[in-house]
DNA sequence: CATGAATGAGGGTTCATTCAT
DNA sequence: CATGAATGAACCCTCATTCAT
């Protein structure tokens, strides 16, 4: 390819990058609405105007931003999956990359679902692009949730899962602690000791509570 | 007391609660930021300006629906709780109550996270009177918290639970499950069949993935 | 009807009055690109935002500026008819109306001429509701020539008017001739004797250039 | 001169050319302050960067379209003129050409006399040499006009008109006449049969309305 | 107390113009 | 000379808040 083709290219790629990682900042701290896209140029680097040259508006970065990192986490996962090692071993490394990849950012990913529920609301304001991309976003989540599927699945095969409850929605759990638990960190404001959390984490799903079968509790006796 | 001063009493209160009530809807909806004070007012059956007369400022409106709500649901809980009967008895009552009380308006508490977040940085906004009613906020989240702390000690009490994973993290398990799955439903749009989901969730709870005891396994060996 | 009403209505349309004068004004001046909402508020005396209390934005403004002045200068010709005058005294009356109302102000219709042209190109841009608007203009146009040409008919059938071009097409011409009469005053920035001015063109309508009947032309051989 | 300096004024010339054509057809059909620099520059094939190498502004680019259109209708109208034929001959051959020049660029001339109501406000927005270059604009309508006078005053001379109006008033009017069915055009958005249409005005211009010479009428009276 | 109307502050977006390559 | 990218200055519009009635 043409050389000067490849330096515009990749000239062009660090100025989205800067404006992306400014405005994963931004919002990140702000949430959608309140954040300024004079802040987000700001910390890019860019006058607010120089904005356009890249995307066509607010919410074009955004979704273009919460498409790119997700994006990212799903490889970074990817690479974290090795169904050699046992389940849980497994599991560490993926939430290890998990917990880095959001400790930070996680508001960003609150606003991604304000903005969904809004966007429900509004949907005529979103252009036929903007459509576009945004289902952009569910359907990445669901890739990340299927990677988390398939290694429930290949572990319970190994029989290192026994519970009767199917793999989707014991990979929502999953799932569910890991929001729920920086869901906790922003609200009390604090991260704690990741790899230990992680540890703690790891004992809960596998044993949960740790509640002795019961035949007579009308609940567990079906397990 | 005056029958003049308790008639205005309850007719003022009669009035908030309205108001109240209103901007739960709206800012379930539409989140801090994009709620318009018209949209609450309109729903309230009042005029924008006539929202002055009970609440400052948007802000005041915010904090003081998210206190009475997370007030609400604490003695919504403490009736729930009856440590006569097992504890995942005790719990699906908990969940239904949860699950009744944050259903259709979780997206509200996405939003007091964001909020709260915000607040952070611009600590300086907020007025003395508003710090206040803001510190009351996670005040009441600990208090909610702390219900199930000594829900699970008891359980604990009683042998019914045997982790070894300390009270207090049991409950911020709990919490974060409870909090993801309704992160999830806004997510997917979707409710699903409660009940059936809290029987399923409490089987997660009581026995997690339900993965072997595994001698060699470093991460469940010490449990 | 409750007189409370009454008064709020006549504050009203006193307010939409001074909006739209102050709109004539400023967009007589500058044109409808050029022209500022603040320009206008401040001309109306009102604050920008003010303005859309009354209007939901510029083109409304616009438009219902060019319907209100089109309807009037139809009300106004109205009056000037009297069919029992012969046909030229009634033309001089009519086109003292009309100088009179676009004297200062055709700058104006230049704008709904270049704004329609506009509009041609972006009409997707249009809301539907501006669409309805937008299609009152040129009715309203259509309502003012229909004047003439019943004029035009009425004067015909008295032998006051021999020309065998069509009524419609004669009507043409006299509006093409006020309108190039005021586009003139416009360029050369001056405006003249408009009594005398008026007698002149009533000449020159009556009788053209007072060519000579020239059976050997081919153009006026066929009158 | 060096052939070099010629072949760079040449090759100059050619884009200064393409330029104007770009510019007049996008200033038609959106007026000066809708017209973007950037579809000017696109139509012209050039990028937006490449018209300041050309022209200092938006302005004199305006400026300068108006004064290369009117100089150019001024050249064309005087090979039209042939005081050997007679007068309405003569006419019809300088309507054919006017209704050809503007009759898809009218608008442009809508956009001049805004262009120049505007200047009349704002003068000292115009930098000394554009207030030079304005200056052309009026001087270039004046050099027309002059051509039909002198056509008129030739006519009169061979008795071919009699009305008692002087020539330049009747220059005026068939220059008011030929504007506003132009802009009648515009504003109808359709164009008609022009021959046959520049065959009836012509009768209408040399006979008018064709009212009787009425003793009575104190305003044909005089004639 | 309730409200319609008014407003100031602020944000997103556009575009003529400049500059580095 | 030509251009892609950058920018500052504006402008339209929104909305929380205030005020007169």
């Amino acid at each position: 390819m043409d050389p000067k083709v490849i330096r515009e290219q990749t000239v062009r790629e660090t100025k989205t990058t800067l404006i992306l990682d400014a405005a994963r900042k931004v919002f990140s701290e702000k949430g959608f609405f309140d954040a300024r896209l004079e802040d987000i140029a700001a910390v890019a680097g860019f006058s607010k105007a120089a904005l356009y040259t890249y995307y066509t508006d607010k919410e074009e970065i955004f979704l273009s931003l919460a498409i790119r990192d997700l994006e990212n986490l799903y490889h970074q996962l990817e690479t974290s999956v090795n169904s050699e090692i046992n389940f849980l071993k497994n599991l560490e490394k993926m939430l290890i990359t998990i917990f880095t990849f959001f400790g930070e950012n996680f508001a960003l990913f609150l606003s991604v679902s304000n903005f969904q529920t809004m966007c429900k609301i509004h949907k005529e304001k979103l252009s036929e692009k903007h459509k576009l991309l945004f289902a952009e976003v569910p359907s990445k989540f669901r890739k990340i949730m299927e990677q988390q599927v398939m290694l429930i699945r290949a572990a319970r095969a190994r029989k290192e899962i026994q519970s009767d409850i199917d793999d989707s929605q014991l990979a929502n759990y999953l799932g569910a602690l890991v929001r729920g638990i920086i869901f906790q960190w922003q609200l009390t404001g604090k991260m704690g000791d990741v790899k230990a959390e992680i540890r703690q984490l790891l004992k809960f799903m596998a044993h949960g509570l740790g509640c002795p079968a019961n035949a007579e509790d009308p609940i567990i006796s079906t397990m």
